[in-house]
RNA sequence: CGGCGUGUGGCUCAGCUUGGCAGAGCGCUGCGUUCGGGACGCAGAAGCCGCAGGUUCAAAUCCUGUCACGCCGACCA
């Protein structure tokens, strides 16, 4: 390919509506083009990127018995009736109605389908288990698409959804699955991956982990621990507290005046008290039937909604307090709330011994309080954020933190729910029916292209790695309109093409730094410099992208040189690659 | 869905306060000089100033509405 037939075109200046890094690059870089909000097309030079990953995904999938299949994009709303989320996704499900009315959704995910193809084929035991797979577009109507190529409405998914005939076998091909992401990332050249615990959201089922890339820019908090292996993201990460302290002692219970203090800084400023030892309301309604959901945790800290949703055991929105309610809204506190409110007291406000919260009263507040003693009866439940320097749940050292980081893959043991919804049953050895267990298995293809540019990149552009890169090979031939120059570049072009490497070949008639300047927001590996200055010595320059490499070659030597270090940086990613355990 | 902001050649932006011929740099086309980190000169092409309505002799500029996009939040496999 040389550089001067690729469509698409590099730019020099920052595109403005770019915030991160990988986003501004890959637009300068002519990898991507904006087309609508989270919607982009991809140049030649990102297709061959994304193709990459695509095989690399294939072949361990392929590696692990999966087998490829393809679902349709446009799906008929009954099969999603059938599961129920027809109506329990809310509106990122792009739903519509076709030329005779009759309903349609757009496939955000492929659990449905997947039943549907294989519900009769697998009716017998014996044709357990198996996974199928597919690499293909998906369209979510997300509320916010953001961060270029990272945050789409529209991409493409290798979704994988096994079947097994006991919990014991499904959790055996999950811990291969686990490994098989493994060797995914690594093979991308992002050994960095690290997978956290998750909560497994609107999929269903329990066990679960994401695939996460960390970076300052990822959207999501992962909850590491510096002395142990304890990961998890922020959502299903459990929050362990220490209340002892020095003066935490028993005070008598006593109802202050605190005229205007409506929130925790106000209240611990007026009454000099410590947030510690303070305790902050949090209200939320109930979906269903609008009631009162009362959060009660320690001032410093936040509730996590998803473990309080968890424990409701159902959709809440926050709530809007009006006069007429029976909570007061800034003095809402644990002791003599409405019994109309449902309440929860975080494992933070454990062991406190004199805690300051709200009275329920306009304008007052207790002191002193001491929720074991003044409550007829406390249940602590964890619905607080883990913060950073917080106690680890499995090592119990204060030891962690939090990062953030891209969520490159995920996998989920499923269960019975789609299976047992969409009526899917096979039957066993003894002639007995039962419903299947599946997982599930997703990475985002496009997402993870960025995420690697997100991490390896300089100033001038992508750093791509070898196995995932657009070409292995970029020749610059400078000075062009020298015949002797052009002549050696393009007998150079010829003979790497011949031995099947991938060249990407700049003979453009520009400026030396107009053409190292494309070159590096191409970001291809290897680079070759053919110029009259390096022909003098009878030389060429080969350089790699991240500058680890420079050195100056014999021409006759260039291709053989060229050949081993591609094999080296081949073989440099592969020897991060773990093997199956 | 809430808050803030931005819409002017392909890209980055000025012009808007105080209404008066639509501008610059990059990019693109041609010619010439240059040539190892985004050169320079000359000549050129390219604009429903987001859209609609209003005020005015006159609107990119003022007013009203609307749409789109971005950021923060809510939400999210």
């Amino acid at each position: 390919m040389k550089v001067a037939n690729l469509v698409g075109q590099t730019f020099k200046e920052k595109p403005s509506d770019c915030v991160i890094d990988s986003h501004a690059l890959m637009v300068r870089g002519g990898f991507m083009k904006y087309v609508g909000n989270g919607i982009y097309s991809e140049f030649p030079a990102l297709r061959r990127v994304t193709a990459k990953i695509e095989n690399i995904i294939r072949k361990e999938m392929d590696a692990i018995d999966g087998q490829e299949v393809l679902f349709p994009v446009v799906l008929p709303a009954s099969l999603w009736e059938e599961s129920g989320r027809f109506e329990s996704v809310g509106s990122e499900l792009v739903r519509f109605k076709d030329r005779n009315g009759s309903k349609h959704v757009l496939g955000m995910t492929h659990e449905e389908a997947a039943v549907q193809l294989v519900r009769e084929y697998a009716q017998s035991y014996a044709r357990y288990p198996f996974m199928i797979y597919q690499i293909q577009r998906k369209f979510r109507d997300e509320a916010r698409p953001r961060a270029g190529m990272i945050r789409v409405r529209e991409f493409t998914m290798k979704d994988a959804y096994s079947f097994h005939t006991s919990q014991e076998d499904l959790d055996k091909y999950y811990e291969l699955c686990f490994q098989a992401y493994n060797r995914i990332f690594q093979r991308a050249g992002v050994p960095e991956v690290v997978t956290v615990k998750s909560d497994s959201g609107m999929m269903g089922g329990s066990v679960s982990h994401e695939y996460m890339l960390l970076t300052p820019v990822g959207e999501d908090s992962v909850v590491m621990c510096n002395e142990c292996d304890y990961r998890s993201n922020m959502e299903a990460a459990g929050n362990r507290v220490d209340n002892t302290w020095d003066g935490n002692i028993s005070e008598e219970l006593e109802c202050v005046e605190t005229p205007g203090c409506k929130t925790i800084d106000d209240v611990c400023a007026f009454l000099k008290s410590d947030v510690k030892a303070s305790c902050k309301a949090v209200v939320y309604q109930k979906n269903i039937d609008d009631k009162f959901v009362v959060a009660f945790v320690r001032g410093d800290y936040e509730v996590n909604e998803t473990k309080l949703r968890n424990l409701v055991g159902g959709e809440i929105h926050t709530a809007e307090i009006t006069a007429d309610d029976c909570l007061v809204a800034g003095y809402i506190g644990p002791y003599g709330i409405s019994d109309e409110a449902e309440v929860y007291i975080d494992v933070s406000l454990k062991g406190i011994k004199s805690i300051v919260a709200g009275a329920n009263k306009e304008g007052y507040h207790y002191t002193g309080l001491d929720l074991e003693r003044d409550l007829e009866s406390v249940q602590y439940v964890d619905i607080s954020k883990v913060k950073e320097g917080g106690i680890c749940p499995c090592c119990g050292k204060p030891a962690i933190t939090v990062k953030r980081g891209i969520e490159v893959g995920n996998i989920f043991q499923l269960g019975t729910k789609y299976t047992k919804s969409m009526n899917m049953q096979y039957t066993d050895e003894n002639g007995e029916s039962h419903y299947p267990v599946m997982g599930c298995y997703g990475i985002g293809v496009g997402r993870l292209a960025a995420s690697v540019c997100e991490v390896h990149h300089d100033e001038y552009g992508p750093v791509w790695p070898i196995t995932i890169a657009p070409w292995e090979v970029q020749i610059c031939c400078l000075r062009a309109d020298n015949e002797e120059t052009k002549k050696v570049a393009d007998q150079l072009y010829k003979d790497l093409m011949d031995s099947g490497i991938e060249v990407i070949y700049d003979d453009r008639q520009i400026r030396p730094g107009a053409m190292f300047s494309d070159a590096d927001l191409t970001g291809v590996p290897i680079r070759v410099t053919v110029s009259p200055r390096n022909l003098k010595e009878s030389s060429v320059e080969i350089t790699t992208r991240d500058k680890s490499v420079k050195d100056i070659v014999p021409i006759e030597e260039a291709a053989g040189y060229i050949q081993n270090l591609r094999l080296k940086l081949f073989a440099d990613i592969e020897s991060h690659v773990e093997d199956y355990k």
